[in-house]
Order: structure tokens, then C-alpha cells, then sequence
RNA sequence: GGCCCCUUAGCCAAGCGGCCUAAGGCAGCGGUUUGCAAAACCGCCAUUCCCGGGUUCGAAUCCCGGAGGGGCCUCCA
């Protein structure tokens, strides 16, 4: 199977062909930056993360762009309400944004424009707009004409005129069309202000996305991607001023991901029901934030709820348990694991047990394959852990006395294939972070020392004193577990 | 008002015309294992996919109608 992609400009699920062999030109939009980031800002993100790895995966070259808004109406009504410059405001933003993003293991973003690095792109690319009849000045403002684009509409498969009819936008009488759009706009006294040919003013919000994409991508982007609600207007405009400006197609494929809930209705900052990212980091580990966005396909909607987050959280622990369990077993880390990073053929021994291990794998595979069912792929990943844990169990290799060097070395082998798949979707990446307690040096002594003496008791037999000492580590969140190989403890999680 | 999307078990969620008497997770219930636990494993948990028609040899999957929910039409990831 090849990969297909869901395209809105076709509304079909198409084979996925690069404008130039091997490489893969993916512009995303990123956030106007006047307020710290909020989970809804991540699902993008996470999502082409995830593309970009599995791209990788498949041997392409991916070159990721993501934008900064840095300067807009919001940026400087809230610089003034703060007391502060824009170009404060949005560093500080900025800054916060990428610490969200690296928790949540979003990597690989090549280059990360600001729009006021740009201005004379976006200037160069409104003369030529003005030069081949598709935009006029009027009062110092420059509005692109959407009557002069026959194709204005296409991408939110809408007619120009009937959205004319029951617009609520507010018409300017600098328009000629209710539906023309900013291209740059005059400034007003105290506001960030550059020189061009039409006055001192500030770029349109959409024409930052058309000069960038084309800066660093070229003049036609194999994905460009956005949340579902950046269709229209955002990047239908994006879409027209480009093409009307190159004259070629601008996007292979377009990619919107579905918003975030809370509640009944979205999350947006224009509504007020956000929720930060740094408040969440504070309760769940990224890890979670990023499993959960991962946990629908990237299409739908999806909710934001504390109990889903801690539905998957639980989840996830039987992945970490299985990685200690792995490690009491070969004596190696699972992070340290050496997977292949190109998609190829995998052999592992024979036997059912392997085949069973290839044919989940095939599985996740054709569910990343299916414009990349996340879901479907995390699924595999519960069944493949299941299998293994079982041959664990079937070959009792955390016995020393019982396990064989043969199995151990297949057991192994599975367990590559799971850190292969795991890491297509960046899940797992580094070892959770544990709580400062546990790696304590006293800490961890005095409680292998408790384990010592308990264990002396159960050899003993005198159980009513071993299952106290087990019960009031439990108390104190301590939970011990006996093994083959020996009693181990653990946080409660 | 216009355009578009969604509706699967208590909850979350795959499924894209036959392998579906429908993945996976959470919760729940039995069991194996264990001195007892924990963890792990095994089994059970939707004869049915919002409702009503239709197309088809065959539909959760396609078409029509209805009900409910959401998105966009204005800044928004």
C-alpha cells in the first residue's frame, strides 16, 4: 500500500506524489503569538510532527516550515494593555510556544519565519499582485480583487458571490467587493509601522504565508497544512493571491486538522476557554498531551477532558511497565534500543510468535498509510505490547532459572519492532521523567533495605510481618512487586 | 439564512462495499499466576453500527429523507 493523503481542495483521499522526488515541502501555520499557547495550539503541531516522521520514515527529505505571526491588531492591542512592545510581547509568547512545543516532542521544524523578518518579500510579492491587475490601492490600503480569480472559492468549494450575499463582513468602502482582502494595510499613529510604496503600514495577515512559503518552499508546496478553521478565509486567500501571483498551483495537498473542544464548542482564545499548555505541563507529562492528540484521527474533532487524560495516562503506564520489564530482562534500556528509522523489510526468527510480530507491524503500517490513522496505528501498538508481554510470560524470561538465550534474542528482536513503530510517531522518546524521591540515593536504600527484611520474612514464612512492610510502603505510595527475579518497587502513578 | 462535516458498547475510539457474528483503550465481571498481592496473561462485555426508506448477490460502509451535534461564512491552530 502507498500512502494516500486526504486533500480539502479535492475532498478525496489521493496517492501522495512529491513535487520533487524524495523531498516533501510541508508549510504549516503557526500561531499569532499575543498569548501564551494553549493545548488547541498543539494539535497542529503534534500532527505534523508526526507526518513529518513518518515521511522520514518512508526516505523522504522533509522541509517543515512553521510561521510566526508576529505582528497584527491583536499583538498590539495586547502590547498596549500590557504596557509593553510588540516585539516583547511576541518573544515572550514565542518562547513559551516553543517550550510547549519540544514537551509535547515536536521536532524537525527546519525553518520558523517571523512575519516582520519578511516584510519586503510580502511588499515584492503585492507589487507584482498590483502589476498583473489582481490588487488596487486605495487611501494607502492595498486589497487583492477576488473578482479577477476565477478559481477564488475553490478550496472552501464556495461561490464568491453567494458568501457576498449573506456576508456578515464588515464592508469597508476601501473595498470594491465585500470579499477583497488586506493585502497591506496603512498604519494609524503609535502603531508598528514599515515604508512601502503605498505608506507607512503593516502586511495583511494572509499575504505573510504566501511571501514565507515561497521564501524557503518554492512556488508550489507539496502539503500546507492548518487547522480546519484557517479553510476560509485564511487560506483560500493564501491560496488566490499565490496563485494568481505565480500562476502555478501553489499546494499538492491540503491538509486541515480538526479543533480542539472543550465542551460542546472549540477552544479558541477568542472565546476564553482555553487551557494553557504550561498549566497542563504542570499535571501530565507531555508524553500524555501528545498520546492524546494522536489518540483520534487527525480529522475529527476532538475534546479536551481531564478524564481522557487520565484514561490514556493509565493506558500508557502499561507501556512504561513493559519497558522496566524489558530491562529487568536483557539488562538494556528500551530508549537505548537502535531501531531502523527507514521503512524496509524486517525479518525477526520464525515461528508464529514472529509472524504474529510482522503482521501487527504490516497493520500499523497500512493504518499510517490510510492518511495517517493514528489511532488505528496506536491500536497495533496495545496488541503488539500484549504479545510480547505473553511471550514474556510464555517463556518466563524474567525467571533467570527458566529463560533461554533463543527466546530472550527473539524477545528482543519483537521489541525492536515495537521501538521502530513507537518512534514513527515520537512516542517514547526519551525515559519519563521520575519523581526526585525515587532516584535519591537514601531514599531508594532505605526502601531496598525494607525489601531485604521483608523478603528475609517471607522466606521465613512469616507473611502477617512481609505484608505489613508491603502495605506501608503502599501507605506512602510505594508499591512493591514481586518477581522471579527478585521484589521491585515503583511509585504508585 | 448559505456551505461543509459528524453520529459505532457505560465512556473514548478504529472501520472507507464482502476477511465485520465490528480493532484498540478506559471502566466492569470471571479465571490463570502468586503464600497473599501487584504486574502480566486468558476469557466475558455492540447479532449490531442515531432513526426510516432505497441501491446491491452482499452496507456500519453507497443514495434519499428525518433527528441530534459540530465547523465555516468575522480574528482564530
Amino acid at each position: 500500500m502507498t500512502l494516500r493523503i486526504y486533500n480539502t481542495l479535492t475532498r478525496q483521499k489521493e496517492p501522495f506524489v512529491p513535487v520533487e522526488p524524495g523531498k516533501v515541502k510541508m508549510y504549516t501555520c503557526g500561531p499569532t503569538v499575543y498569548k501564551p499557547a494553549h493545548i488547541g495550539h498543539m494539535v497542529g503541531p503534534v500532527i505534523f510532527d508526526t507526518v513529518r516522521r513518518y515521511f522520514e520514515y518512508l526516505g523522504y527529505e522533509v522541509i517543515w516550515v512553521l510561521n510566526i505571526t508576529d505582528v497584527d491588531d491583536k499583538l498590539i492591542a495586547r502590547a498596549r494593555e500590557e504596557n509593553t512592545t510588540v516585539r516583547e510581547l511576541a518573544e515572550r509568547n514565542t518562547a513559551d510556544y516553543l517550550e510547549c512545543l519540544r514537551a509535547l516532542g515536536v521536532e524537525g521544524i527546519r525553518y520558523m519565519p517571523r512575519a516582520t523578518d519578511h516584510i519586503p518579500d510580502m511588499i515584492r510579492l503585492i507589487e507584482g499582485l498590483l502589476a498583473k491587475g489582481h490588487a488596487y490601492v486605495a487611501n494607502g490600503d492595498v486589497y487583492f480583487d477576488v473578482t479577477s480569480d476565477p478559481d477564488y472559492g475553490k478550496l472552501c468549494h464556495r461561490d464568491p458571490e453567494q458568501m457576498a450575499a449573506g456576508a456578515r463582513i464588515e464592508v469597508s468602502e476601501k473595498k470594491r467587493h465585500p470579499g477583497d482582502f488586506a493585502l497591506w494595510k496603512s498604519a494609524k499613529a503609535g502603531e508598528p509601522a514599515w515604508d512601502s510604496p503605498w505608506g507607512p503600514g503593516r502586511p495583511g495577515w494572509h499575504i505573510e504565508c504566501s511571501a514565507m512559503s515561497m521564501r524557503y518552499l518554492g512556488e508550489t508546496l507539496d502539503i500546507h497544512g492548518g487547522g480546519i478553521d484557517l479553510q476560509f478565509p485564511h487560506h483560500e486567500n493564501e491560496l488566490a493571491q499565490s496563485e494568481s501571483f505565480t500562476g502555478k498551483p501553489f499546494v499538492r495537498y491540503w491538509m486541515h486538522n480538526g479543533l480542539l473542544k472543550f465542551g460542546q464548542t472549540k477552544m479558541a482564545g477568542s472565546l476564553g476557554n482555553v487551557v494553557n499548555v504550561r498549566d497542563l505541563l504542570q499535571r501530565y507529562p507531555g508524553q500524555t498531551l501528545r498520546f492524546f492528540l494522536l489518540s483520534t484521527h487527525y480529522r475529527s474533532p476532538i475534546e479536551f477532558s481531564e478524564e481522557r487524560l487520565d484514561a490514556l495516562h493509565k493506558s500508557l503506564s502499561a507501556f512504561y511497565r513493559f519497558f522496566d520489564r524489558y530491562q529487568r530482562i536483557t539488562g538494556e534500556s528500551f530508549y537505548g534500543l537502535q531501531a531502523p528509522r527507514r521503512r524496509r523489510e524486517v525479518h525477526i526468527s520464525n515461528g508464529p510468535f514472529a509472524q504474529d510480530v510482522l503482521r501487527l507491524r504490516q497493520r500499523f503500517l497500512d493504518a499510517l498509510d490510510d492518511d495517517f490513522n493514528t489511532q488505528g496505528a496506536m491500536g497495533v501498538l496495545f496488541e503488539l505490547l500484549t504479545a510480547l508481554n505473553r511471550y514474556a510470560d510464555e517463556h518466563r524470561l524474567e525467571d533467570p532459572d527458566h529463560r533461554q538465550p533463543t527466546s530472550t534474542a527473539v524477545f528482543r528482536q519483537a521489541t525492536l519492532v515495537l521501538r521502530e513503530l513507537t518512534l514513527v510517531l515520537g512516542l517514547f522518546m526519551t525515559p519519563p521523567a521520575v519523581p526526585a524521591i525515587t532516584s535519591d540515593k537514601i531514599v531508594s536504600e532505605l526502601v531496598q533495605l525494607l525489601l531485604d527484611i521483608r523478603n528475609e520474612c517471607r522466606k521465613q514464612k512469616q507473611y502477617a510481618l512481609a505484608d505489613l512492610i508491603r502495605s506501608r510502603l503502599k501507605d506512602l505510595g510505594i508499591v512493591v512487586e514481586d518477581r522471579p527475579g527478585g521484589s521491585t518497587w515503583r511509585l504508585e502513578s
